[in-house]
DNA sequence: TTGTATGCGTTATCAG
DNA sequence: CTGATAACGCATACAA
């Protein structure tokens, strides 16, 4: 066990020897080939265990042109990436997935890509597949991925990367009428928003959900405020909100972090929570339990996401036929003290 | 299968046709080899350049027993890992440094690794070293690594886990002592300190220092909390540490991460930073510039710690002699608003 | 069901 | 300095 080193790593030759059978019998063992004799299965698998014997990449991926990794394209800064709650958790997901499987995660990164390393790697048949994730419009270099191996993007690709691209994601519409029914549940009447971006889908589509959940409900849906992303700008917000519409009892906050800026703004007016205004958040942050109340949010199933994100990656990579090109997962609400 | 239009990837031979000279020669231009005519290389090149040749890892890994490929491994959580901006900026390190070379990152996580999998992985020939992160006491199956392929930790690993390890380091005592004695300079003299996990290097040498910083200042060492280098486990402690003693005036927390939950248990208490409590956090983390109050702290120039981790490795698999096992990088003080 | 033979693309060891 | 020619460890058509 211990004295592997120094000896040379037992090879299928020797585990033929051992069990009294040719490599080829040996190979399909490995291989899980249900064209070999039980007891010879037995043999091998007896001598497999006795030596030691673990299959020598390389070899393997030079007979079969299977490579059994595939890459982890990040296409940015990487702290960038990992420093993000989510990407962490969405990573969490890929690894938990692929690790029941065969197949290695390669971290390629490409911050900056001039020589074109990174595609040249995945182009050069390194890997058998590629996972790309935080990707942004400016990445049109990713487009070069897809005709070389399988590509599975978390989150939908920009039309200039990929006109009919394999992806994860969530439905942000969904989630913003589900925060809204909530509310609506809660039996809150004047309902507001701190919506996003209006550039960016993510904050499109949550104000669109918004929208649907109070019309549906034949409530108002005038009080919307635009912030970006950040806690200032979310403190910001809440102020002109409040100034124009004193009256709210119920709040959605597009992320967690303008929720935790509005939050200061309404303390700062002496306005409580939940108790004058219901809130709900966005992403299911750590921010959401940093705060004196915890913060009532729409939960993006990262995990999940990343675990599908191989699924999908793995069926294209077996073959499968009818893989769908889009796939949505559902976002949940966590309930917290807020609303 | 590549799909660049039913060609076969160029392969050594293809070159050495193209440019009349044999498969062994193209192989040393490939490899920077000294000892070929100068016009010959610069056909080569012209060659290689015009098919688009790109050498075959598997094939050069078989033949070369070489992977060209290094493991990063991490013995827990991915989100727990990679949430960490010190590991994203570890990583950022790492990632920059590997770019200019020939090698490539294979994630590996084990954070829970009954059947050993990621150790065989390791011991499998699947790489040519190892760089392991984020390892507390209780990763004493990291100890099989070593023997099989030359390793490198980022920090100092447990002693039941290597017993002459290679590690890059910072001085975590000198670094809690740093903190500390910035406190004492600006006249605080109930200081407390949220230590790190006990059975983690960093949380305990941060503490030694903390503790030694205020021994050779006659003051008293006795208010310690523990947190888990997160961010509710700082505010947990904070809050802990307000019940037993809520006459501290100043705050050295082993972690920025940990320091911002416990900002905001502090501001829930009403009591001012620095007016009332002077805080010095570590990491200079991104987190540090989050708040309302910059946090003053201890920097660990993450960056360069995961650069000089690759160095180290690679001059170990160079068979570079007298690579010295201890690379201590050096601390400093970023001064901010908190203290 | 099992064994034999061949090839995968490079590196490395020889001669020359 | 360069060119043949073995390995490298495995998968897989092809035979038996």
């Amino acid at each position: 066990m211990n004295t592997i080193a120094g000896h040379h790593a037992p090879t299928l030759e020797a585990v033929a020897e051992a069990a009294g059978v040719s490599r080829a019998t040996v190979s399909r063992v490995v291989n899980g080939s249900p064209r070999v004799r039980g007891e010879v299965v037995e043999a091998v698998q007896k001598a497999i265990a006795e030596l030691g014997y673990v299959p020598n990449r390389a070899a393997r991926s030079l007979a079969s042109s299977r490579t059994h990794s595939i890459a982890l394209l990040v296409p940015e800064e990487v702290s960038r990436f990992f420093g993000d709650p989510y990407f962490a958790s969405f990573t969490t997901g890929l690894d938990r997935r692929l690790a029941d499987s065969e197949y290695v995660l390669n971290l390629v990164v490409a911050r900056d890509d001039p020589d074109r390393k990174a595609v040249r790697y995945v182009r050069g048949g390194n890997v058998d597949g590629a996972i790309v994730v935080s990707h942004h419009s400016g990445h049109e270099f990713l487009a070069q991925l897809e005709g070389a191996v399988p590509v599975v993007f978390g989150g939908r690709p920009e039309a200039g990367i990929s006109t009919d691209p394999y992806y994860v994601d969530v439905d942000n519409v969904a989630g913003g009428r589900l925060a809204t029914e909530h509310l609506i549940g809660l039996g809150r009447r004047r309902i507001a928003t701190i919506a996003g971006p209006e550039d960016m889908s993510a904050g499109v589509d949550r104000l669109a959900g918004f929208r649907a959940a109070l019309d549906d409900a034949g409530l108002p849906s005038d009080a919307v405020g635009h912030g970006n992303f950040t806690a200032p700008g979310g403190a910001e917000a809440m102020r002109r909100l409040l100034d124009t519409h004193p009256d709210i009892d119920g709040l959605f906050v597009a992320s967690d972090l303008m929720a935790t800026g509005a939050l200061g703004a309404l303390a700062t007016r002496g306005i409580r929570v939940p108790e004058d205004v219901a809130i709900v958040g966005y992403d299911d942050s750590p921010a959401a339990t940093w705060g004196e109340v915890g913060l009532t949010t729409v939960s993006q199933p990262s995990e999940l996401m990343g675990a599908t994100t191989v699924d999908v990656l793995l069926r294209l990579l077996r073959g499968e036929p009818d893989v769908p090109h889009a796939n949505i997962v559902p976002t949940t609400l966590v309930r917290r003290d807020s609303a």
